[in-house]
DNA sequence: ACCCAGAATGAATGAATGTTCATTCTTAAT
DNA sequence: ATTAAGAATGAACATTCATTCATTCTGGGT
């Protein structure tokens, strides 16, 4: 509800308005890209069109291809922003040292894995849809594997710390990392296609569950 | 090199024949499916026509209208089939009497879930495919729910006679399985998307350490 | 040898979609 | 107030694709 600014200035409010809005190039790109997430997460990916891009953005066809070149880029550009978002916020728990207590930045760490609202679901139907192309466009596996494998390198840092300040025996931190990200990924598949059998509390359970078998001081 | 039949009729063999060939309806339904899952290997669901499906069967583009009603039902079945396929071998191995010893009987498992050949990988990209496109079509849903939820029962009951048989404490076999089930999904994704990062060898590595951190004196 | 039920074909059709570009409109600078 | 740079528009175009159906062909039954 953020009509501040036609309050003020007594126009129509933006929302519905038929007049023409000149934007900077970053904002209407953005804009597209926010609404191609939402397109994918209703439609999925193999019905999106340009048209119904445009038309959920409130812009005209003409626009997508102005600040992108292609249906191919945007979507291209749509899978990175994702992407970087949802890897970047992950890093970013990692590396935090505002959370001192190693065992509560796992918390934190799994929190916003399996956390979140609606919105989550929206990003989590648009990773998988791009998932199931990847098979078939270099493009796609390049972007995920690129910003997959600073994550997974910032994962095995923070269990080689918990290993060691634990004093844990023959468990290997890489090999760890590998399985807790499969088994993240394959919650989020559970809740998206089989959500009447995997709530969001028992997958948020099931991980806990590794984490305390491998690591039993630090997770209770 | 089957052209034993061409040898003797002194006909042209039947691959690349021209010659015009009724076969029963059964048949051609599976040639459809098979020459679908190919082309969706290879080209991703987005990209896959009707044209390109026909063609890849060697047949013409009337044929697939004919035993399937439509394009939407030819992916339907295809769909059913995989799923079917995959989930109708796990439960085969978790029933089966075949394999007294239940140790054993998990590593067979895991043998189907994350061996064979290259034949597997189609099916995988296939699988996931359909994932992506699940969120919105609750078709897909449906189907995947349903063999799904059988495998899920399985599963539970597999693991609830290796608990009672090790006498393992604090053990939920429910919750174990979906841990399982997820990681197996999550590995899969791995080999699909970042195959240079995770090689089949590690990924059954991964998967043999967490049954083996919740029935060390079955898995070895 | 003949016949016909129905399997198979593929050119034709119409609908949908990505992309272009001539034109209109907005805004900031002068 | 005027202007120019470039942001935004959407009708028009070319292409691609799913679906149809009139026609051809096949093989088992008689």
């Amino acid at each position: 509800m953020t009509d501040a600014s036609s309050a003020v200035t007594g126009t129509l409010p933006d929302t519905g308005s038929k007049r023409r809005q000149i934007r900077p190039k970053a904002e209407r790109r953005q804009q597209l890209i926010d609404a191609t997430i939402r397109c994918i997460a209703q439609h999925g990916l193999s019905a999106v069109t340009m048209q119904m891009v445009t038309r959920e953005a409130g812009l005209s066809v003409g626009i997508a291809n102005l600040h992108f070149e292609s249906k191919d880029n945007l979507l291209k550009e749509t899978l990175r922003f994702v992407a970087e978002e949802y890897h970047g916020g992950q890093i970013e728990i990692m590396e935090g040292e505002d959370i001192p207590d190693l065992g509560e930045r796992l918390d934190a760490l799994l929190d916003f894995q399996l956390g979140r609202g609606v919105t989550q679901r929206q990003k989590m139907s648009v990773w998988f849809a791009y998932y199931g192309e990847a098979g078939a466009r270099p493009v796609y596996q390049k972007i995920v594997s690129t910003v997959d494998r600073l994550a997974a390198q910032k994962l095995e840092a923070l269990f080689t710390d918990i290993i060691r300040e634990g004093d844990y025996l023959g468990v290997d931190a890489r090999e760890l990392a590998t399985g807790y990200s499969a088994l993240i990924d394959g919650l989020h598949l559970g809740l998206l296609v089989t959500p009447r059998e995997l709530s969001k509390r028992r997958a948020r359970t099931v991980a806990r569950d590794f984490l305390r078998r491998a690591f039993p001081q630090h997770i209770h």
